[in-house]
DNA sequence: GATGAATGAGAGTTCATTCAT
DNA sequence: CATGAATGAACTCTCATTCAT
């Protein structure tokens, strides 16, 4: 399941410089065993043996088995709202999206494609998200209120251009999220291709959906 | 998690009539701890003291623990696709739906009706698709032929009266299906809730999606 | 394995008088249960479907699953000693075989008869004197003392008449003991056919191993 | 019942090697187990008490309980058939038994000695073989056919000499067998003690039987 | 009596984790 | 540090036995 850009993810948050050749090994060989057969089924004894390392070693370098599921898990927490609507001090620059399109295509497109980057790990995340009350909370706590706020003023701007449907912005958000998260689950559980044809309709379909 | 209405799948499936009272207590009680804890990390002792039941008893009906799980999730295989659209001996019928509304409401609104009263066993049931090849391919084989070729028909008759997008059915499907599995999403990991308003509010959106 | 003539045994241990048909029906069930599988594998379950009974039945005839196997293996035990040899009050009789031949042939013909006759039983006693020191304990106390007298006289006056080598008796005897043992043991293992020809064989090979 | 020879059957078989110093208590502590319960009554928690040493630590060498029988079984089986008569390139090789006496004395002396050599070992081979059809098969599939070579070619060469009964060779094996699978089950079942003067007892006895 | 659902002790087995080497 | 043998708690599952019906 891994296709070689999942170590993006971890590149990104810094995580892998301060790690060991043999640790990265334990990660990703991690990786493939929770995504094929769930975190609870997968054995410390079989990531060992994938990674090439002793049992002992995942303990000295990620204290136990759920600090292993941590390290993977915790670089989506941080990545999974798009860096491109956060990292303004928003206040000071113009707003960015002038169309209802490039507002809905900036919020899916790069969505989908850090789905496909990192298919095995979000499938771990999924099923962790939908047992683990722990992380259900710290996904909350890690939602950026600059996110929510930039979002506002560009659905508030649309709307007062009459580019978009008079909903309340939420209501308008749960629609897009829907979207996003039924693809992703038609990807982990299907395999359901997203060539960019298909993205492209999809975006189209939402954009139709929300003009005025 | 259970809401009441759990066990009218069970009952529809006719699975309860085989059962004593202990052993429905004992179906009632998996679903609770499997959609608390998932199938892996549900124990059957812990089921059993739930279901008020000596632990032996579990593996008299259902065989195993596996089986058990079985029980709860055949019954969802069966009923995901609507019975709405499949209890039509359909070339003598006339076609259903004559505006696109119509098709979409009724593909989406029942389906998530049916979220709603199975909120607990659909959980149990997608993390079991997440990870077991066996029942995704089961899913398929129930996939009913009639289901689909009453929808081809629907969908060509609206494209026929210039009602809607003229992509490829199964492209339009997909969105549908995307929309749904999204909201299933929302709702199972983040207890997001769905109300009336709201479904209008997804069923109009989609209309307004694929209209022509 | 059971073929037909098993229920000899117990005929002539007067046990089936006071046992109902259900009974007996358990008694034939368990012996080929046990010889199949052996005791510790068999379950009653099982028993008691192959008798066409319910489970519960079993333990109101039998007390618990021990019992019946004691009620197999006692008439065993209470015929593993030859009737021929033990049925004289012998003082008064005249000495019974004149010659070495019938006298080995008297020991070994009857008791591979009663081998074929009882494979089943004698298997599952096998397995169970193997193993249960109390049943070993029960056919030393069974030992009828009239037998040995008896085999002691023959084998005194055979000695006189210089019809048989010079070796105590219990030597000889475990010389003809031992190789009956064989011959059961090859049957019981690897089916062995013990035809009219063979067995007059054995006897051949032990006249000629104890002739003077 | 161990004797202390117990091991040497599965140093020769080098079954040790790879074994650590618990794992060689453990299989010493199944044998001595195995024998006085039998297989099914014997719980793998007893074994590793007796071993002085956790129960896990059995299925991390032996996988299964069966696992465990097996590897005091697989040495008997490789063992049963003497290698005294196996170990020659027969052809280029001058006969080796010149006199009855001899080849009966080289049949039965040596098996002897090593069934009091692996009393408790030979009892766990023969309960098992009583009821696993697998075993059974797999002891047939190691007869080795040189022994029979071998047998075969003493057996006619004897008979050419007229020093021996004029029966088929299967049959006098039989003969053979049938004494030595006695003894066996006397010493198994009765602890019948095996005095050098008993076993010369038997020897002479079958020499007699099948001199001609 | 007859039934078989229910029981629960105890079985074999797994596996994260420890720690002597 | 690295190893993997050893641990033992916790798991799923079996089955003789009981007893309400």
């Amino acid at each position: 399941m891994l296709n070689g850009t999942e170590l993006k993810l971890f590149a990104d948050a810094n995580v892998l410089n301060a790690m060991t050749d043999k640790q990265v090994k334990i990660l990703l060989a991690a990786i493939e065993v929770f995504a094929e057969k769930g975190y609870a089924n997968a054995s410390t004894k079989e990531i060992a043996t994938k990674a090439g390392v002793s049992e002992g070693n995942i303990f000295s370098k990620f204290k136990n088995k759920r600090g292993l599921l941590n390290a993977i898990i915790e670089p989506v927490i941080n990545s999974i709202f798009p860096a491109v609507l956060t990292e303004f001090k928003t206040d000071q620059l113009p707003l960015q999206f002038v169309t209802l399109h490039a507002f809905v295509d900036s919020l899916v497109r790069d969505r989908i494609q850090f789905l496909k980057d990192n298919a095995a790990v979000l499938k771990i995340f999924v099923s962790e998200v939908l047992y683990n009350e722990t992380v259900r909370k710290e996904l909350l706590t890690k939602f950026p209120p600059l996110y929510w706020h930039n979002i506002n003023k560009n659905l508030n701007q649309l709307k007062d251009n009459h580019l978009i449907v008079n909903w309340e912005n939420l209501e308008i958000l749960k629609i897009i999220w829907s979207v996003v998260g039924g693809v992703i689950i038609g990807y982990l559980l299907f395999n359901q291709p997203l060539e960019q044809r298909e993205i492209t309709h999809i975006i189209d379909a939402l954009v139709k959906s929300l003009a005025r």
